[in-house]
DNA sequence: TTGCTCCTCACGTCACGTGAGGTGGC
DNA sequence: TTGCTCCTCACGTCACGTGAGGTGGC
C-alpha cells in the first residue's frame, strides 16, 4: 500500500491528475480511509498509472483512455495504434496547412490567384442532393459521385467532370444545400431517372474560375479561392448568375497534395 | 461594412469566436454602435480573419496570434515557420511514444527489461550540481557536460562515460538535485578545481543496470526503466547503496533513436 | 508545539460552444 | 405583429494547476 502521496511520486502523477484519474474512474485507489478520505494505492496500479501517463502523452483523451483500459491487451495495441493513425491523419492536413500559410506570408501580398473566364454550354447533370454540414461533403462527393457515374453510364455515359454545386451556404453551425452533378447528354430528363437522382439543366453562360491544387480544396484554404474569384466578378462589375460550384476534372483520391485537381468557379453576367 | 453575421458568414468563423477575438485585441471591428453595441467589420478584416482562420488551424495560441500580428509580413512569415518548427519537434516525440505503447501493449506482458550487474571501482568525478525541474534536465546535462569536458582534460583526461546522478527524486511539481559527473583519474581532489565544480569520490561497489535505447531515455518512457531496475534490487532482497543514474555512453546528440545510449544504474549492497 | 502530509472546496486556464432572455429594425 | 439579427450574461467543456483553509499523526 502506498499513500497518495507515495504513489505520486513514484509515478510522477500529479496528485490533482491522480484525484481526476479515480474521480473518473480510471485509475481507483485500491483502498481509501472512510473517516479521513485518505486515498492508498497499490504496488501493481503503478503499470496502470505508467499506460495512463503514456497515453496523455499522446494527447489521449480521459474518456477514450477509460474505454481503452476496459480492454483485453490484444485490443489496447489495436486501439492505441487505431487512435494514433487518426491523429496522424489529421496532422498531415496541417502540415500543408502549414507550407501553405507560410508560402502566402513569405510572398508578402496575397498571391491574388489568377482568375479566367470561359463560355458554358447548356449543361444536362444527373444529380443528388443532400443538406450537409462541412465535415459530411467529402464523404457525400465521393459516394453520391460513384452512384450517379453508373446512373450516367445507364444513360449514354459521362460526358464531362464531376461538378459540387453549392446551392447555400455552409458554416460549421449551420448545414447548407449541397448537390453533386454529373454531365450526361442533352435530352435526358427526369423521366429517365429514380430518386433520389435528380436531373438539372443549366443554360449557357460564362462562368469566372480559379484553379486549385489539392491541398488547397480543404477548409479553410479552399475559402480564399471562393473570395478571390467573387471579388474578381464584383470588381469587374458583374453579376453572379448561379451558385458557386466545384469543378473536379482529375480523379480526387488518387491525387497528389501540389497537383491540380478543381476549378473554383460562379457563373455570371456581364 | 459588415454586419456581424455578414462578416461570420463570409469568415466561417463563430459570433463567438470573433466576439473573442474583439475582446482580446486580435480581430478588433472596424466600429461598434454606442447605443445597442453592434460590431460592424470592414471588407479588408476579411483578410485579417482569414489569417487568424489559418493559424488557428494549426493550433497556435490566440496569444501568440496576436503577437505576430504586430509583426510585419517578413516576420509574420518566419514566426509561422519557427512556430511550426516548434510543433514538429514535439510532435517527433510524440511518434515515437506512440510506437513504444504500440510495442509494449502488443507484446502482451511487459516486455521485463534484462537487469544486469557488474563491479564498479572506486571512482572520482569532477561534477557539477544543480536543482532543476524536468524540463531544464537535458539542458543542464549537455551544457554541464561540455564545460567538466573541459575541465578534466586539465586534470589528465576523461577516464569513463558521462554519468548523471539524480540525488533526489524530481517531479513535475519539485525540482530535484542532479549532479553531472565525469570520471576523471584517482587522486584529484576538491583543491585541483574551482567552482562551481565538486569532486566526488565514490567507493568502490556494485551496480544492477538496464540499457535503453535513445527514444526511450525521454520522460515519461524512463520511469519504466527505473522501476524495472529498481524492483530488481528489491526483488533480489538487495539495498540500494547510492542514487540512481544514467551513464551515457555514447554521444547523445548524435544517435539515432533506436541506438542504445545510455544504461539506468542502481548502486546496491547484498 | 512544529512540520509534514493529506483532505476538500473554489476558482483559474484555454478557446470557444450553448443556451437563456432581451432588444432593435423591417 | 412576426421573424430575424444582434446583444449580454452565465454556465459548460477539457485536463488539469493553483491557492486557501483545515485536519491527523509523529
Amino acid at each position: 500500500m502506498l499513500t497518495s502521496g507515495a504513489f505520486a511520486a513514484r509515478t510522477r502523477l500529479s496528485s490533482k491528475a491522480l484525484r481526476l484519474y479515480g474521480e473518473q474512474g480510471i485509475l481507483e485507489p485500491a483502498f481509501v480511509d472512510p473517516v479521513n478520505r485518505y486515498r492508498f494505492y497499490d504496488q501493481s496500479q503503478v503499470a496502470d498509472a505508467r499506460l495512463v501517463q503514456l497515453l496523455r502523452g499522446l494527447d489521449m483523451p480521459l474518456a477514450r483512455i477509460r474505454q481503452l483500459l476496459q480492454l483485453g491487451p490484444d485490443e489496447r495495441a489495436r486501439s492505441v495504434a487505431e487512435y494514433w493513425r487518426e491523429v496522424e491523419d489529421n496532422r498531415l492536413g496541417q502540415g500543408e496547412l502549414a507550407d501553405y500559410v507560410v508560402s502566402i506570408l513569405a510572398t508578402k501580398r496575397n498571391p491574388t490567384m489568377s482568375v479566367k473566364t470561359r463560355k458554358t454550354e447548356e449543361t444536362t447533370y444527373v444529380t443528388e442532393v443532400a443538406d450537409l454540414g462541412p465535415e459530411e461533403i467529402p464523404g457525400f462527393i465521393r459516394d453520391s459521385g460513384n452512384r450517379l457515374i453508373v446512373v450516367a453510364e445507364g444513360l449514354g455515359g459521362v460526358t464531362g467532370p464531376l461538378t459540387t454545386i453549392y446551392n447555400s451556404p455552409i458554416t460549421e453551425e449551420t448545414d447548407g444545400q449541397v448537390q453533386n452533378a454529373i454531365p450526361v447528354k442533352a435530352g435526358v430528363d427526369q423521366a429517365d431517372v429514380a430518386a433520389p437522382t435528380r436531373v438539372l439543366v443549366e443554360p449557357a453562360g460564362e462562368q469566372a474560375f480559379t484553379r486549385i491544387t489539392k491541398s488547397r480544396v480543404r477548409f479553410p484554404q479552399i475559402l480564399q479561392a471562393y473570395d478571390e474569384v467573387y471579388a474578381w466578378v464584383e470588381g469587374q462589375g458583374f453579376t453572379p448568375a448561379a451558385p458557386p460550384r466545384e469543378i473536379y476534372f482529375v480523379d480526387f483520391a488518387s491525387a497528389a497534395p501540389n497537383d491540380e485537381v478543381c476549378d473554383i468557379a460562379v457563373p455570371f453576367t456581364r
